[in-house]
DNA sequence: CTGTTAGCGCGTTCAA
DNA sequence: TTGAACGCGCTAACAG
C-alpha cells in the first residue's frame, strides 16, 4: 500500500505539499513541484485513504440511504434519485436495507453513524408505534448531536428535514377523479391499519368520496406489498361485493391485485376498475395501464439528499403533491340515458 | 462527539480497556470494569468511529458494489443478493452506478479503493474494447495490489474471481426449446455487437438453431436496454419478415419489444412469439408471461460477494447455468397434419 | 509557496 | 487482567 508519504518522498517534497496537490482544495503549489508530485503519485499508483481523510478532516464523504426493500420499485426509484444527487455532490452512497424491520432500521442508523456518514436518508412510512418511533428518534438524536444530518421521506414525525408526499390530498384527488368517471361503489385495499402512508391515502380517498356524497368504500386491510395486494384482492372477491372500482393504496399492491383478479377471471377494467398510488416506473409495462397518483420518486430522493446536505436551521418540510393520472385500468362508466363520451373530450 | 476516550474517562478505566470491551474481539476484561464501560458508553451515547477503526486496523467493513443502472431490474436483483450476503458478513455496501459509462466504472473502482473497501463487486457485461478493458484492469490491479479483493459477475476477462453465467449455453438451450415448439423462422434482437453478454447469447442461439437445421435468424442490433429492445422491434417490423418468433437477448429488451409489438397491433403470442433472457423478478407481472432463460440473479450477487470475501488463491470462476422457462409468450405452432398437443403432455 | 508538526479516534503491542 | 504509548494516513494550523 502506497501512502502519501511515499509519494512525497519519491517526489522529494514534504508531506504537506503532496497533500496539497493531491487532495487539497486551495491549490497553492508551484508548477514544478506540482508536476513532480503528480507524476510520482501516478507512477506509484497512489490512492488516497478516505478513512484517514475522514479522521483528519472530521467529516466523511458518504451519505447513508436507508430503504426498506430493494425488491420494491418504489424504494429503488427513490434510491436512484438519491444516488444521482450524491454523485453531483461527490458523495458516495452506502445503501442499507431494513427488510421492513424497524429494529434493523435503528441498527442501520447506528451503523451509518459509525461510518460518520455526512447525512442519513430514511425512507418508508412510519407506523404508529410510539415505542419504536421513540427509539428511532433517540438513535437519530445522538447522530444529529454529533453533527449528522437527517432527512426523511415520508411523515414529518421525527423532527427532521422531511420530504412529505401529500398522501391524503392525493387520495382525495384520486377519489374525485375516479368518481368523475362514473364510479359510485368502491373498495379500498388499504394496507396495514397502523401505517401512516397507507392510512393517509385511505383517509383522503374516503374523504373525497364523502365530499361527493358517494357511499363509503368497502375496506380490506392487509400487507403493503405486492402479496398483500394480492391477498386483499382475493379477500375482496370472496366478499362478493358489487363494487365497480378498487383503490389499492400503492402500485405494487395494485399489481398484486391485478394478478389476483386476472387469475380469478375478473377482467380489468371491463369487470372491475383499478387504481394505485405512486406511479412507479415499472408501471410502464403493465397491461392494462394503471390509473394512479404520480409521485416524482426519483426527484424526491434527490430532494431529500439536497435537504440533508444543505445547512438548515430548523426542520424543513417540503411537501410534494401527487398528480392523478387516469389510465385505462379505470373504465369510464356509461351514464344511464347519456351517450358515452370519449375521455379526452371530457376534460377529466 | 463522544469518543472512546470520553467513555474511558467516564468509566474510570484506560482507553485500552474501553476499546476491549466495546470493540475488541478477544474479550478479556473483568466483569465489573466491563459493566462500568458499557454503562458509560450507553449513557454518553458512544458510537464507534469506523473511520478511525479502519485506519487503526488497516481494513474497513465496506464492500463496494458497482452496477450499471438502478433502473434495470437485472442489476437491482444482483445488488439485492449482494447486500443480503453482505449483511451476513456484517459488512456495509456502498453502491455505485456507472450509467453504463466505462469511464465512470473505472472512477468508481478508484473511489472504492480510496474507501479501502474490503472487496469490490463489478457487474455488467464487458465490451470488446481493449483500451477500456486495459484501463479497468489496471485500476483493479492497483486495488488488488493493496490487498483489495475483486469479484466480477459476467465474463472472466479481468483475471478476477468471477461468477459467469453460461450465456452461450443458455442461448443454445433456448433455441432448442423454442424450436421444439415448432418455430422455424426466427429473429434475434441482439443488442450491441461488441458486448460479450449479448454476443454470447446470440451466438449460442444461432448455434442451437444451426444444430437443428433451422435457417439462421434475422439479426437486429441495438441497445441492451428496454428502449433498445423497443427500437429493434420496430425496426424488425419494418423489415416485413415472416419470422414467427423473436428472441431478445435480455428481458428488459423483450419488454420493450413487447410494448412495440402491442402498439403496432401485433399480438404476442398469437401473431408472434417472444422470448427473453434473465428471468428478472418484474416478469412476474408481465402479460403475456415471458419465455426466458432463468438466471439466479440474487444468488449470483451473493455468490460474488462470498467469492470476493473468501480468501482465494488463483482466480476462481463459478459458472451458473441458465434454465429455460417456457411460458405463454412462445406459442406452440401447430404441426401440419398433426393435431395440437397440450404442452404439458409433450415433456418439452 | 513550502515544510514541520500536532493531532483525528482507535487498535495493539508491551509492560506491569 | 489492566494501562501506557505508539502508529495507522492524512489534514491543518503555524512558521518560515
Amino acid at each position: 500500500m502506497v501512502t502519501l508519504e511515499d509519494v512525497a518522498r519519491d517526489a522529494g517534497v514534504s508531506l504537506a505539499t503532496a497533500s496539497r496537490v493531491l487532495n487539497g482544495s486551495s491549490r497553492q503549489v508551484g508548477a514544478i513541484l506540482r508536476a513532480r508530485v503528480e507524476s510520482s503519485a501516478l507512477r506509484l499508483g497512489y490512492r488516497v485513504d478516505a478513512a484517514a481523510q475522514t479522521l483528519a478532516r472530521g467529516a466523511s464523504n458518504v451519505v447513508g440511504v436507508v430503504i426498506q426493500d430493494l425488491t420494491d420499485p418504489y424504494f429503488v426509484a427513490i434510491a436512484d434519485g438519491a444516488i444521482r444527487a450524491a454523485d453531483l455532490h461527490d458523495m458516495v452512497v452506502t445503501l442499507g436495507t431494513t427488510y421492513r424491520d424497524p429494529e434493523r432500521e435503528i441498527a442501520l442508523v447506528a451503523t451509518l453513524h459509525a461510518q460518520r456518514a455526512r447525512a442519513i436518508l430514511i425512507t418508508g412510512s412510519r407506523v404508529s408505534d410510539d415505542y419504536m418511533l421513540g427509539r428511532l428518534r433517540a438513535e437519530l438524536d445522538v447522530y444529529r448531536a454529533s453533527g449528522g444530518r437527517v432527512a426523511v421521506i415520508g411523515q414529518a414525525l421525527l423532527g427532521t428535514d422531511t420530504v412529505a408526499p401529500l398522501n391524503r390530498e392525493g387520495g382525495r384527488s384520486l377519489a374525485h377523479a375516479i368518481a368523475g368517471e362514473g364510479h359510485h361503489r368502491f373498495a379500498v385495499l388499504a394496507g396495514p391499519r397502523h401505517m401512516f402512508t397507507a392510512a393517509d391515502r385511505t383517509l383522503g380517498f374516503v374523504e373525497g368520496l364523502a365530499e361527493l356524497g358517494v357511499p363509503p368504500p368497502v375496506m380490506v386491510y392487509g400487507g403493503f406489498d405486492r402479496d398483500g395486494g394480492h391477498a386483499a384482492a382475493v379477500e375482496l372477491l370472496d366478499m362478493k361485493t358489487d363494487v365497480t372500482c378498487v383503490f389499492a393504496v400503492n402500485d405494487v399492491m395494485a399489481m398484486g391485485a391485478l394478478a389476483a383478479f386476472r387469475s380469478h377471471g375478473v377482467d380489468v377494467p371491463r369487470d372491475l376498475s383499478l387504481a394505485g398510488f405512486d406511479d412507479i416506473p415499472s408501471l410502464r409495462d403493465l397491461v392494462p395501464e394503471l390509473t394512479t397518483v404520480r409521485l416524482p420518486l426519483s426527484r424526491m430522493g434527490a430532494m431529500a439528499l439536497d435537504l440533508a446536505l444543505s445547512a438548515g436551521g430548523g426542520p424543513r418540510v417540503e411537501s410534494v403533491e401527487g398528480e392523478v393520472v387516469l389510465r385505462e385500468s379505470v373504465r369510464r362508466l356509461p351514464v344511464p340515458g347519456i351517450a358515452a363520451v370519449p375521455r379526452s373530450a371530457t376534460g377529466a
